[in-house]
DNA sequence: AGAATCTGCGTTTTT
DNA sequence: CGCAGATTCT
């Protein structure tokens, strides 16, 4: 016990500690909050105020969650593991799967029902959309699909959707016919599998009794993150904060709220405080992650936002090194830089793993990568295709679907002509007019239709119902086995020129079967079911899509956005792009939210660095084929001046190209001066404007030339105010002053 | 059915 | 500029 709580300070102590009472911990970066977290479980079951089973931990990714469970095991002794068991831990959706598995009769599904991952859910949607001859110009499906999702996230089933517009009346009908295509062929998308489950513990009152009975401490992570319906969620399960109910212990921090343009609902930290009367707000502002100068940046940085819970880092490491500002000519020599600054690391006994390049948009790792790549330096970049999101992978899964559950036409258009088996589109067409008819899936319907059509169709059925028939008793890693070499899959993929990576990420399915069967840990009750544990395995295929893409063992330097740095740390952090219209991005610039989004994503930036922390960007970058001259980042300017150290000497604000290269050599490079000159040497007439000039106007403010063309009455430029857009105005009507 | 060509578009994305 | 999706061509 002691030892549990031994080395925690005295903010960690006391939320550890905590009566059973709701409460709202504020958890800084860096600040140990998943320690907080673990040790508050251990605390709470060691000593005596809670069975494993009367805990549920919520989180948003599998990582997170198993991260969380490792650390609890370490913490727990022996004992405690085998009953460890009891305890809920998983994300928001893995829980509701495992609900809505378990009391699916009453909550109107089959019990192998499949689960739509996003990409399956906007094919079922372009499906449904053909099927009813909607002009997609007119309803563009990720626009639906982002419509239907908002509804769902806001608890809305279509009848309770209020339509003030046809354009929306037609979209809650397509919402209606959405829903009855998913019933219809057992499939449950992310939204839905929130959705339902709220309905079901809402509308059940004996299940939604025997859940808010028995789990008496509910703890959330990432709590900033959740959306609408998720806090409703937790308020049912908790039982709204009455007497008798759970206790939640949320933790969050809404200075790294970053996804409110997916969902998340910031306020639900407020709202939490206020309808659970949470008397117990504990901030963790001790940080363990970063020296004195960053903290510093982080925090003046994060001032500039209004209506925040407040909280100030603080760390009792020294200032460390000033933090590193670097201005760059182009995105070109900025990447370079940050290059030969890299190598120079390396030199020193720097390890590669530990130096991380982050960014705002994926568009700006290419001329990173270039660079890294020509001068030989390992890299690797988050945010590629994840395991289960590889085609071949998703083909073969949707093989194990069909067998699993034979009415889900995504799986059954999805290969019922992979390989090619010669059913074309004229067939299939027929099909899709058939089922509509008769209202059955595509599956059911081939053995109603007649003709030529029905024959090759048959046969595919018959396939799948080999494969059903051939797979009952095998193991789940065998039948895999089985369905990859009988679907014809491996075949296709030996016959292909580039298919050997595809053929060995197949092979890699029947590994992650093995190790799903381990983890797992099986049941006998699935065992005896056959097939159970095979919609087990494709759940947890859509719920857990596999890592993003990594041989993470090399060391090599790590790319990747600022989001998906959240949670993470590094000894070195370069922060590129520093620039106006870019971070902050300008589509940010339409609500003060939206800036103040852009600015907790710097914080978050900011407080991914150990150490060393450098932060660059260039006057010129090359964006969408074009030549843009940006104005440096107000979040620069935020950042006190005796925090930083200019590598380069800070030209004043804004700004345009200096006159030379600077100070730092320029290697002359072949083609760049010939094929691009340089703004100042462009200077065309343009009413006495050139090319990357830093310009006023009355209603925009300050911005540079971008671009112009044209001349006399008709000649116009293209200006870019930062966060106030891009704009073309034609120099006759503008009126633009040189700032 | 598969290749070749054209067009339009262009933050961020835990499940 | 570079990509994905759609369209058109063999």
């Amino acid at each position: 016990m002691s030892d549990l709580l031994a080395n925690l300070n005295p903010e960690q102590l006391q939320a550890v500690t905590l009566p059973p009472q709701h409460a709202l911990i504020l958890a800084g970066a860096g600040s140990g909050k998943t320690r907080v977290l673990t040790t508050r479980i251990a605390w709470l079951v060691q000593t005596g105020q809670v069975d494993p089973q009367g805990v549920l931990a919520v989180t948003f990714t599998n990582k997170a969650a198993k991260e969380l469970l490792a650390r609890l095991s370490g913490m727990l002794p022996l004992s405690f593991n085998q009953s460890s068991r009891g305890m809920w831990i998983g994300t928001f959706h893995g829980l509701c799967n495992r609900l809505l598995r378990a009391h699916h009769r009453d909550a109107g599904l089959p019990q192998l029902f499949q689960i739509l991952d996003s990409a399956d859910q906007l094919a079922a949607i372009k499906r449904l959309l053909k099927a009813l001859n909607v002009d997609d110009e007119k309803f563009p499906p990720r626009e639906l699909q982002h419509f239907i999702n908002a509804q769902k996230e806001a608890g809305l089933r279509p009848h309770a959707v209020e339509a003030w517009d046809d354009y929306t009346r037609r979209r809650v009908e397509l919402f209606t016919e959405y829903e009855t295509q998913c019933q219809r062929e057992s499939v449950v998308d992310f939204a839905e599998l929130l959705l339902r489950t709220y309905e079901l513990l809402e509308r059940n009152e004996p299940i939604r009794r025997h859940y808010q009975r028995r789990f008496r401490h509910i703890l959330v992570d990432e709590f900033q993150d959740t959306n609408r319906l998720q806090y409703r969620w937790l308020k049912l399960l908790a039982d709204g904060g009455q007497e008798g109910g759970a206790c939640l212990f949320c933790v969050g921090d809404d200075d790294q709220s970053i996804y409110r343009f997916r969902g998340a609902e910031v306020g639900n930290m407020r709202d939490f405080e206020r309808e659970f009367r949470v008397a117990n707000v504990i901030r963790l502002e001790q940080n363990y992650r970063s020296h004195g100068n960053i903290l510093d940046a982080a925090n003046a940085i994060i001032r500039h936002n209004t209506g925040r819970l407040g909280k100030n880092l603080w760390t009792e490491r020294g200032a460390g090194e000033p933090i590193r500002v670097f201005e760059a000519f182009a995105d070109i020599d900025e990447a370079r830089w940050i290059v030969e600054e890299i190598q120079s690391l390396v030199r020193d006994g720097m390890s590669r793993s530990d130096v991380a390049l982050l960014y705002r948009s994926n568009a700006q790792s290419r001329v990173l990568e270039h660079q890294l790549f020509s001068a030989g330096i390992a890299y690797r970049v988050y945010g590629g295709l994840r395991f289960f999101e590889r085609q071949e992978i998703k083909h073969a899964l949707a093989y194990l679907r069909l067998i699993a559950n034979a009415d889900d036409d995504t799986a059954f258009s999805r290969v019922v002509n992979f390989p090619t088996r010669g059913i074309g589109a004229r067939s299939l067409e027929a099909l899709q007019d058939a089922a509509r008819t008769w209202n059955t899936s595509l599956y059911a319907t081939v053995p109603h239709l007649a003709g030529k059509p029905g024959t090759v169709l048959a046969q595919f059925v018959r396939l799948v119902e080999d494969l059903r028939r051939d797979t009952t008793r095998l193991p789940l890693p065998e039948l895999v086995d089985h369905v990859l070499d009988a679907s014809g899959l491996r075949d296709f993929y030996r016959s292909e020129k580039e298919g050997q990576e595809r053929l060995e990420n197949l092979d890699e399915i029947i590994n992650a079967a093995a190790n799903f069967l381990g983890e797992a840990g099986a049941d006998a009750e699935a065992l005896a079911q056959p097939h159970s544990l095979l919609a087990d395995f494709l759940a947890h295929a859509s719920l857990e899509a596999g890592e993003h893409q990594a041989d993470a063992g090399s060391d090599a330097v790590q790319l990747m956005t600022v989001h998906a740095s959240k949670g993470l740390e590094f000894d070195v952090v370069f922060l590129s792009g520093l620039e106006e219209g870019l971070f902050p991005h300008e589509n940010s610039a339409l609500e003060t939210e939206g800036l103040e989004e852009e600015r907790r994503l710097m914080y978050v930036a900011v407080t991914r660095a150990r150490q060393r922390l450098y932060l660059s960007f260039a006057q010129s970058r090359m964006l969408h084929g074009q030549t843009r001259y940006n104005l440096r980042s107000r979040f620069l300017e935020e950042i006190p001046q005796g925090l930083t150290k200019w590598l380069s000497p800070p030209s004043p604000r804004g700004m345009g190209a200096r006159s030379g290269f600077g100070q730092r050599m320029e290697p002359p490079r072949s083609g760049f001066a010939a094929k691009a000159p340089q703004p100042s040497s462009r200077s065309q007439d343009f009413g006495g404007l050139r090319v990357g000039q830093l310009v006023k106007h009355a209603k925009f403010g300050q911005g540079v030339i971008v671009s112009a063309e044209g001349n006399g009455a008709d000649a116009r430029v293209q200006i870019n105010f930062g966060v106030a857009g891009v704009k073309w105005l034609m120099l006759a009507i503008a009126k633009l002053d040189p700032a």
